[in-house]
DNA sequence: TATGAATGAGACTTCATTCAT
DNA sequence: AATGAATGAAGTCTCATTCAT
């Protein structure tokens, strides 16, 4: 279905595939990839389609300019974003701190680990040259997203598993440092041949969770 | 003519002329904040040009390309941090903890908060268009800088402040946060109206030291 | 999927039923409304093909080349110009300028106020881009057109009806000015609320007669 | 002034001259030559400035686009004409016939003969894609310019040298022809041999003044 | 030393043309 | 025969770099 019947080219070199529906997706897998390496400005539209198999004209096909593609890129990966992490936290039973490790665990196999994670790194790299999408980004990715751990710690404080704290502040401690690690991965980790994003990720839940723990819960 | 002609100011009181001798660090600070804003590729010179109060043609004068200037940017302002905090350590007395509080203080006021803390944006942003900077960063300022935390984390297990750790590892921890903090001022903070750094970087000094801490410590 | 499925309209009654034998004229008269207002490089080959109500490639079908189409267009509608006007003239009887009056009011029926008057402004766009065309328009519509006017105006003379003069050269000011009608019809007429082209015909075609009539003719 | 000192490039080939305040007036001079040829769309930046002798970048220094550019042109070159012509008007004495004929052949030693008959030619041609520019072109350049001989046919009637006539419609037929003439001598004059714009432009004058004299006026 | 007009390579973008369906 | 997704050459425009002044 996405490529020529393979019988009539059995190489797959065939340069005039139609595949119209899948197009917009594959365009923004491919953006996503470049962008959140070279970021916004040093990134060639001819990279992307090189990336995305396609040619340079394709892509005005599919989105009308260079920033279109740019802010496309956002909203398509950011939204499914948003609920998810919401519809796990009205099923979850049982011990808030499970959860929350849970919860980061998720995050990080959904969005950490993935090409997902250039869009917090895109976010904070071009903040200064996209003002209204980082605003986009702040108040419907970051806000609800801290919103829902901010309520998660108040559960836990209630059910005495936490200790007292601001948790709203707390809550900011929680995800900065996944996001970093997963910020760190596409930056700086490759010359860094001691990093390991796993044992980084597990030591700054046990610290955490140590902070946020009663005194006398051991 | 932007100079106070030499004849007619022979006391050289004149608090606006030109001492020429500071180009290169004038420019070198207003490529600084403009590169940190925008980013290696959308900043222009004329931009850096017209921030620093000369003309493009003038950076020529001083830096080969936009390219070098970026890099002797990097250069000049990273290499003197690197000295500075073990110098700091090596005066240092009494427990390990107020020492660690106040390093972290230190670094806030002289990097986090001041233009400095563009370096580190920029070294996230830029570290896979100039793979060789990375390199330099993370050799020369990275590993030092988290070495001497991993000493002092040491010493303070030995003198009985913390508990048993992987110390290297809870390292990363301790500057993480404070870096990321950094980072974020320049990116999203803008558009949070509930941060607040100071207590962002309180908060998790905080947990860090309550984790860090021996259970009986309290 | 266009047309009307053959089955379910066996008697051909459709009134939309797509005649294939039409589509070249149906392009060409498409091609004409749009590269008369737009000139031939600011024409989109889209245009035309909305315009037609086909799809771009169809038009390939027909004409090789968006080049090929301008001049095939040009032939298509100035040709069958060439013999009316002689038929006409071959047929007259009575005063010469009773005829030209006549032959006035059927260029500007036939030709000025419909499509048609496209070619001459086209022509007038385009002769430096198309030298070729515009030598074959001058030599095949322009001298032939302005040579029966010259004959019917040295007709007029040895019939009494005019007074003496270079009819070749009145004749030029016989159809400039009806041209020149046209052509402003499809340019700053739009613009121009006091003009009326009826008008400006017929005061032409006042002060050409008069100004060729013999002194006494009154 | 205009080149560099002969003295240091007495072969001129320096290709670094600086002469800011004659570029835009040149650049303006060649856009009109190539743009009145080719029509907007098709005239290209390089050629333009090929022409104007300059690299296609300089081009952006003094105007924003190829369309402010073009607008410039019309702006910048028709408004002088304007206040000419009714100068001319005030200060003229005697029959108003012999000052119209003086008027068209300044109007044609000072427009129609030189590279300003681009711009009517610019503004037929590009009426329907620029429609502000014509309506512009209309309102200030064709209603002033007609109203004027508008008020000299008047002045003409009530001095008795013409005949009563709708002085509005009899204005448009004395310049149309001229304008006519200017359009035709830059689209398809030079494929007929047989033109003489000056023969042209006399014939019209005669038949012009002819239709407009009293009959006793022989 | 300093300037900024000028340059031209290279990016974004358009659209005539092709061809699998 | 008809379509319209895909292509890529060619145009507009930007900006790092140069150099006469």
């Amino acid at each position: 279905m996405r490529d020529c019947p393979s019988n009539s080219d059995p190489d797959n070199t065939c340069r005039w595939r139609r595949r119209k529906e899948d197009r917009p997706a594959e365009i923004l897998a491919a953006a996503l990839k470049i962008f959140a390496v070279k970021g916004f400005a040093a990134t060639k539209l001819d990279d992307i389609a090189k990336e995305a198999g396609v040619s340079k004209g394709t892509l005005y096909l599919y989105f009308e300019s260079k920033e279109f593609l740019f802010k496309s890129l956002i909203n398509e990966f950011v939204l499914p974003q948003i609920s998810r992490a919401q519809q796990l936290a009205n099923d979850h039973q049982g011990p808030v701190k499970e959860f929350l490790l849970e919860l980061a665990k998720h995050w990080w196999l959904s969005v950490g680990m993935t090409d997902l994670s250039g869009i917090p790194k895109l976010m904070i790299t071009e903040a200064a040259n996209f003002p209204e999408l980082a605003k986009f980004y702040q108040e419907n990715v970051i806000q609800p997203g801290r919103q829902l751990i901010t309520e998660l710690i108040e559960q836990g404080i209630s059910r005495n598993e936490f200790r007292e704290c601001n948790s709203s502040e707390v809550a900011r401690h929680f995800m900065g440092p996944l996001v970093f690690a997963a910020i760190w991965q596409r930056s700086l980790a490759p010359f860094d041949d001691s990093y390991d994003v796993d044992k980084y990720i597990n030591t700054h839940l046990e610290i955490f969770m140590r902070g946020l723990s009663k005194d006398d819960s051991e």
